[in-house]
DNA sequence: GTCAATATTCTCATTTTTTGAGAATTGGTT
DNA sequence: AACCAATTCTCAAAAAATGAGAATATTGAC
């Protein structure tokens, strides 16, 4: 391992509970000698990455937070997206969190999400937190409308599918031809998702918006309407994105009309 | 420039308003040849840290949100000061935002915000936002507190001194000895900000705890209440923060036990 | 304050990568 | 089919990273 591969083993060793290392650690963990492991948190340290916290502990470090707040000002599908769970959430009048999620390599990830006031649960899909594939109203839509050639890539090798991969396939072929998804305690005991598709394939964008709720809460009308606003506040959102996209002010563009 | 420094300058490309970028653009900017930018962005990419986007652009990938909520529950600062931020704006009565806010390189950053229930403006300081270090009580109140060393680091050379210098200082020891700063329409015009230190030299922390209310609704009486309640709180923040660092539990540590 | 134990940086010869220029390839469009 | 731009590939030269250990700085204990 050499190169930029380095940095990135260096900040994958951090999660929820090893979220403080020693440079001996982190030598030990990847087997590369201490002295180059300083040098690389020296640089992931400059670049505010990495943090000494006390004592040769390092932590992660708050240019993760500066360029979280730039993603979440400019990245198109959030800044589309957000008005839209306000609104959801304003409209489902009952406890709830909506949801915008995204693949993530082979998972899924939340990039948006907004509580109703008086929430008391917190859905597992939070924002920012990478979610399994094949579980969740959230996830299924999403995989739903992945294409065929990525879908095989990302369902593992050919030996693996057979078993239960025939009833997913199948699955996932229904939800793409109602629109949306609907389950109960798939993820958390007790919360219904329900999710709909946010697919603008000129940009590439394969998405999902979603609502967690209660279920006991839940009678058949309800669920219907919510449903349908789930439905409808991602086909605008999807709408909202392809006018984002249409005029695309490219820096490269500027910087040539500038010339 | 090379290694890792090339990753960062290309990071570094992005901000509010260039948000995406080409590979011919980046190369442009950088003064590097297009195929050694692709071969950086591809290697960035990979890690989830730049993303294409669509006819060649890219942007700012979902690394970043994925680390940042990782910061959120595992930073020390964020966690322990979460609750207090909640509970000030609870107790402020009145529209405002509390703010939790640290020093970053020669910046000041807020690292967590809430805003009370029906606020209408937003101030200037924002989680993941660089602030200056030498406006708004909430960088002032850390600028009173790092160690004189590091100060006259951040405030330049020598020569730059001398002017408006020998008055910051006398403002920020008149800061330390009160214990809080309080000022109004410095950042943003209409909008007072009240900020306390979260000192813990043992941790390396220096932080501070700040709101920020409308100027023009605030008589004396109220201002004094929001100083103690900001001044408390900020008390409570450090103190959380002692304790939850008096155990370390090190990775290395566990590590070493386990053998 | 001194001392001992770590943590961190430094040195330098060696090895491995990266680099850059241009060619080759891919992918989408007219 | 030909074109154009984006992207990857090739390869020799050059630069940079590597690792072992020495040197130095920090820290905590006393």
């Amino acid at each position: 391992m050499a190169g930029f591969a380095r940095f990135l083993a260096v900040l994958r060793l951090f999660d929820d509970t090893a979220n403080a290392w020693t440079v001996p650690a982190m030598s030990d963990a990847l087997g590369v000698p201490a002295s180059t492991v300083y040098r690389t948190v020296r640089d992931l340290v400059a670049g505010g990455f990495l943090e000494a916290a006390h004592e040769s502990v390092y932590r992660l470090g708050p240019a993760f937070i500066e360029y979280d707040r730039l993603l979440r000002l400019t990245d198109p599908l959030v800044s589309a997206g957000r008005g839209a769970l306000h609104d959801v959430v304003a409209q489902a009048r009952t406890p709830c969190v909506a949801l915008l999620s995204r693949l993530y390599n082979d998972q899924v990830m939340c990039v948006a999400d907004e509580a109703a006031r008086d929430t008391a649960f917190r859905p597992s899909y939070e924002r920012g937190r990478p979610m399994p594939l094949t579980q969740g109203a959230t996830s299924k839509v999403i995989l739903a409308h992945v294409p065929t050639r990525q879908l095989n890539r990302l369902l593992g090798a050919p030996k693996e599918r057979d078993n239960r991969d025939g009833a997913l396939r199948r699955e996932l072929a229904d939800i793409r031809k109602r629109g949306f998804c609907a389950t109960a305690s798939e993820i958390d005991a007790g919360l219904a998702g329900i999710a709909a598709p946010v697919i603008v394939r000129e940009a590439g964008v394969i998405a999902s918006l979603s609502l967690v709720a209660d279920d006991t809460q839940l009678d058949e009308a309800q669920r219907r309407r919510l449903i349908l606003l789930v439905v409808s506040a991602a086909s605008l959102v999807a709408e909202a994105l392809r006018h984002a996209l249409q005029p695309p002010i490219l820096n490269d563009t500027r910087q040539r009309l500038m010339k």
